[in-house]
RNA sequence: GCGCCCAUAGCACAACUGGAUAGUGCACCGCCCUUCUAAGGCGGGGGUUUCAGGUUCGAAUCCUGAUGGGCGCACCA
């Protein structure tokens, strides 16, 4: 409907370049807005005001040029212009209702576009450390990305959903021995563990399992296991440090741990440990209606070779050198603020080397479009993944970084703070479980993601009409009632599959006209705005602007169910209202599967 | 100190990317259940879009500066 309007705004335009009004090379940007008030008809367009200079006169005299050269419409009853120039476009209330057999033919892939044929996009998400389980930190990051992803596939993308598993380096090394230390006082040896070791409850579930596995295979006397080991930091009251390095103090434990128990006994207790936790941050994440095609592992990236052939790539780039032992990248000569190392004085590749590697491999996978979602925290980061990328000759353009603020928990009006490394944190499993899956995905998406968020537990929770989630799945399932009360009054609409929408009822023929409410109307203009929004959403990936339209929808619906009943004894009055719900219903549910919240039948 | 992000009603947030009278929910006030679920609807009050300049037909949106908040500035990940 909206591209007919820019189709005949076109047309207007190419007229006015024939009679040398406009240049013949001009080439306009037709905006076709959707009209906020409903004085203003249903689109508008302020492509006038736009041409006021190129062509010479005030914006509503260039409005009554254009509006002369408009193509004949049957859709288009009305053409105004208004305020300073804009141009007012009303449509046929009849060809407005086709709307609603659109939908009942497309069903579940109404709203789906081809915007982004023939693309294909990596969208990376979550990617949290395996030294834990998640928490609702990672819970924004997480129903972001899976609503964007979910979002581009609509809009025709071909989308990859991976997650980046950082299964190699040194907070790995901290969790394998924090791992071994818990394993060896629960084989009942006494020693103070260390204040930078993870002290969450799931490192003793795993130190069990070991024991019952592998019995005292790794046991070793403490003085060897804290032989040479710098002393660990100590704390006064205040809880300044008065003495040692935390640092030191685990590093020397990490050394003396791969050499008690060797390599491959060591890589026996860090993949347990590693496995477990992954598995269950997988479990967690489905649970969460969050699913990913690929795991990545970063060792493959290691074993492979990968990181080598990266750091060659900038070698030949001539952008690698050495200073004070250790090989950096010149990623100063692409806007970053200084150099960053890549190979360490010790000879150990840094994080961002298996960074630099890990966007090469994604290149050279093939993807269009790389997409990574990051917590706000690493914005820094951004620069010099885009000089490698440059560096290594690819369009730093490719890679997109959108950032997800973090959101920070309150419950009873009190802000929850949260430490990662003391286990003292909110899961991503608790928070389902106290507020559920679908209001703890509709609030942390109903945020613009760069916008700070406050997560209300409370409000979260509350199945009341603070909820907006309720909100919109109370109009499904007040559709999925009134057809259930329309099949025990034996009413002949067959809604047999409350699935596959409109059986019984075939698309287009319906007669429409009985609708003449002022409520059905504006049910069909919302529905035909639903392609538009997802398209715009997409493109912007703002999924937040779905769960926004859903809550006008129902509200729509809300308003109309009040004004009038559906199940009513005329036949063509309310064949016709049904099959108006029926369209809402769709798209309710469509939009729902975007941000991943169920569409209940009731509630 | 330098850099990035943010600032909209009492609260939490939108605003079609520069458009018309800045909207929605909560909270507050008044109505509507003998009607398909009142987890709903209808109506009302509430704003110098943090402040000060600038750009233009037109600014919450773009530019400059100030103020307040978040984050970052490792041979950590």
């Amino acid at each position: 409907m909206k591209q007919l309007v820019a189709d005949s705004l076109v047309k207007a335009i190419n007229q006015l370049k024939l009679e040398a009004v406009l240049a013949a090379d001009f080439e306009p940007n037709i905006v076709v807005e959707n009209a906020k008030d409903k004085a203003h008809g249903d689109f508008a367009t302020n492509l006038a005001m736009m041409l006021t200079k190129l062509v010479g006169k005030p914006p509503r005299d260039v409005a009554q040029l254009i509006i002369d050269r408009l193509p004949e419409s049957d859709v288009i009853t009305k053409v105004a212009i208004a305020g300073p120039g804009f141009i007012n476009f009303f449509i046929d209330e009849a060809a407005k209702y086709q709307v609603v057999h659109e939908v009942a033919k497309q069903g579940n892939q109404f709203g789906e576009s081809t915007l982004g044929a023939g693309q294909s996009v990596l969208v990376e998400f979550v990617s949290a450390n395996p030294t834990g389980p998640l928490h609702v930190g990672h819970g924004r990051g997480a129903a972001y990305g899976a609503s964007l992803s979910n979002l581009l596939k609509v809009a025709g993308y071909t989308v990859s959903n991976e997650y980046y598993v950082n299964d190699a380096g040194r907070q790995m090394d901290i969790l394998a021995t924090s791992t071994w230390l818990r394993y060896l006082s629960e084989s009942g040896q006494s020693f103070p563990f260390p204040s930078n070791g993870y002290k969450g409850d799931y490192i003793f579930d795993v130190a069990k399992g070991l024991i019952q596995q592998h019995g005292d295979k790794f046991v070793f006397e403490i003085a060897e296991v804290f032989a040479n080991v710098a002393a660990d930091e100590v704390k006064d009251d205040q809880g300044e440090v008065i003495s040692g390095d935390k640092e030191k103090h685990i590093d020397g434990l990490i050394v003396n741990a791969k050499q008690l128990l060797g390599e491959a006994n060591y890589r026996v207790i860090f993949d347990e440990v590693l496995n477990l936790i992954l598995s269950d941050i997988k479990e967690d994440l489905s649970g969460f209606n969050v699913e990913f095609d690929t795991w990545f592992s970063e060792r493959s990236l290691m074993d492979s070779g990968v990181i080598d052939a990266a750091l060659e790539k900038l070698q030949a780039a001539g952008k690698i050198y050495e200073k004070s032992g250790a090989l950096w990248f010149k990623s100063t000569d692409y806007g970053d603020e200084k150099d960053r190392v890549v190979v360490r004085d010790n000879g150990l590749k840094t994080y961002f080397a298996s960074d630099i590697a890990y966007h090469l491999n994604k290149l050279e996978r093939g993807f269009d479009t790389l997409i990574d979602v990051w917590g706000s925290d690493h914005h820094g980061y951004i620069p010099r993944v885009e000089a490698a990328m440059t560096a290594m000759g690819a369009d730093p353009k490719a890679l997109e970084v959108l950032l997800v603020q973090f959101a920070i928990l309150y419950r009873s009006g009190k802000k929850l703070s949260m430490s990662t490394r003391s286990g003292q944190f909110v899961t991503l499993r608790e928070l389902r479980e106290e507020v559920g899956v679908d209001a703890a995905r509709f609030f942390y998406v109903q945020r613009k993601s760069e916008q700070h968020m406050d997560f209300d537990l409370d409000l979260a929770k509350s199945r009341s009409n603070e909820n907006p989630v309720y909100y919109i799945q109370y109009a499904h399932a007040r559709i999925c009632r009134v057809f259930e009360q329309a099949k025990q009054k034996g009413f002949a609409v067959d809604f047999e599959s409350q699935k596959s929408t409109l059986k019984g009822i075939k698309p287009g023929v319906v007669p429409l006209s009985s609708l003449t409410l002022e409520q059905e109307s504006l049910l069909a203009t919302l529905l035909g705005k639903y392609p538009d929004v997802v398209s715009r959403a997409a493109q912007a990936h703002e999924p937040h602007q779905i769960a926004y339209y859903l809550k006008d929808l129902a509200h729509g619906l809300h308003s109309y169910y009040n004004a009038c009943q559906f199940v009513v004894e005329d036949e063509a009055v309310r064949s016709a209202r049904f099959a108006l719900i029926a369209a809402v219903r769709q798209v309710l549910r469509n939009g729902l599967a975007i941000i991943g919240v169920s569409a209940p039948e009731s509630m």
